[in-house]
DNA sequence: GTCTATAATCGGATAGAC
DNA sequence: GTCTATCCGATTATAGAC
């Protein structure tokens, strides 16, 4: 019924479509001024819908910061899985940093997000906080402690090697505006942010590793 | 004249002071809700002024943004300081990630505005990007290119080694909400804090210092 | 489902008494 | 210098035609 309608219009392919494309356009604005300064004027601008339609397809700005909030969360956890899975810890430790860089570079819009929300004080995203992230972190902890124990990483907070994780490679995304400035107003090349999480490896694993006789 | 004025009320106890009083309100908002999300209604709140004092010592909004965003460029700059005068890589990279823990910790709303600042796109500090800091680094590059044809550090980008240290260092101050979470609800001790800073300049230095023999 | 028009409220800024 | 009252454009959200 409806399906014939839509096929005879070259817009609006049909309502997942038009929310995806909302929901986009107010990634990236909630991304640059934050949950207080987007405007659903700027997000539907940037969509090319008319503010009306927005709010037909989510009835408030908090409903459908929400739903993109739910897309940030998805992301991060996807990249969480690759700390598991591994024989060691230099291979454990490597798979996860380099699946964090590669979060960074391909949805560096979400981090900015999630960034800007603990900013506030995490006002919707404390739940996750204090359930999913403080239980994977609990998780991970006895793992990184084993490692510890068996002579493989140097003695350390599990805690404080996760963060400096977190923050080095969540850098590259939320900060890619002023790593552009100084990279010469271009952004990294491929090259380029490969050679940086070869480092940012090498590096982390270079300071906690110990080395195998 | 008006000092004697001045002197019998209580309250408002100069220009100076009810200037920094709205700058150190205008901060914590900013720092929370970012440039678009602050109202200058919930900075005269914190500040216990009615909101048209605010406008009558700072005209606009922005100006009183750019007041705090200029305090803020003030603590980066004391921070850099401390990277030179030093002998070696080992002791220079130590005082300048240690400088950067203690701002982090002292003054975690300057870090979060610049944050917020570089998110949005630089509008207001694009001119301190491509010249103080782009001066900066560049200043030091070769200082860090010459301790790597020492032998003092293994071959590595100079831009990617400061990176890192902004990145984990700042994380302290820009992620302090999820650190307090993730720490049961508390802030982290001194103690913790200080252990978090041991272990930092540990890491990296590790990482990237070659044994001397 | 989509659009124009509009209601209701918020927020930046000002007027003017004190 | 400080305060109350207020203007007016911006912003969230809705109404109702198509």
């Amino acid at each position: 019924m409806s399906e014939i309608h839509s096929l005879m219009r070259k817009k609006s392919s049909g309502r997942a479509e038009t929310e995806a494309l909302l929901l986009a356009a107010a990634e990236s604005v909630f991304a640059e001024q934050g949950f207080g300064g987007a405007t659903t004027a700027a997000i539907a601008k940037r969509a090319g819908l008319p503010k009306s339609n927005l709010h037909y397809y989510f009835p408030t700005k908090e409903a459908l910061y929400r739903a993109v909030l739910a897309n940030v969360l998805e992301a991060w956890l996807a990249a969480a899985a690759s700390f598991d899975r591994a024989a060691s810890a230099e291979q454990a430790l490597t798979a996860y940093i380099e699946a964090k860089m590669d979060l960074a570079r391909q949805f560096p819009l979400a981090s900015r997000i999630f960034a800007s929300e603990i900013m506030r004080g995490a006002p919707l995203v404390q739940d996750f906080l204090e359930t999913t992230l403080k239980a994977w972190l609990a998780q991970r902890e006895p793992i990184i402690d084993g490692w510890i124990a068996a002579g493989q990483l140097r003695p350390l907070s599990a805690k404080t090697l996760i963060y400096m994780i977190w923050a080095t490679t969540q850098h590259y995304a939320d900060f890619a505006h002023q790593i552009k400035t100084l990279n010469g107003g271009h952004d990294l090349s491929t090259r380029e942010f490969d050679a940086a999480k070869r480092q940012v490896v090498e590096t982390i694993l270079g300071g906690i590793l110990i080395e195998r006789p």
